[in-house]
DNA sequence: ATGTTGACATTGA
DNA sequence: TTCAATGCCAACA
């Protein structure tokens, strides 16, 4: 499979989110090309939730933990995130101003 | 084959 | 400014 399905293009880059950081639906499906599929991208990663990736680092525009709840536990998310240094505010939303990682930036720095 | 749903985002009024 | 409607891609019934 020379060119990656949507599916395979996500789980790719959701692998490559780095440890303490998080990233939105929005830049991930702007990383796969597909700009808009944001839905698409929270498909995807329902299918992940036991492939062993990362999938807890993907939060809503928001920083909101959307997918805890189709968790194992539905605080695994917040606490596999507190576990690694992310911190939240009074709403219960990721610091995206702190932890925001946006897709290709660790391998094209500015 | 068609219609609906889904861990969202963006634009228009 | 806030609220509502639409768009996107793929899977499921």
């Amino acid at each position: 499979m020379p060119q990656p399905d949507f599916f395979s293009r996500v789980l790719d880059l959701v692998a490559h989110i780095p440890y303490g950081r998080v990233t939105t639906y929005g830049h991930l499906a702007r990383a796969v090309g597909s700009a808009g599929s944001a839905r698409t991208v929270g498909w995807v990663l329902s299918g992940a939730t036991a492939s062993g990736l990362p999938c807890h680092r993907v939060v809503n525009r928001f920083g909101a933990l959307s997918g805890a709840q189709h968790f194992p536990s539905p605080t695994f998310m917040e606490d596999a995130l507190r576990s690694e240094g992310v911190t939240f505010d009074d709403e219960g939303c990721v610091r995206l101003d702190r932890h925001l990682w946006v897709p290709g930036d660790d391998i094209k720095p500015v």
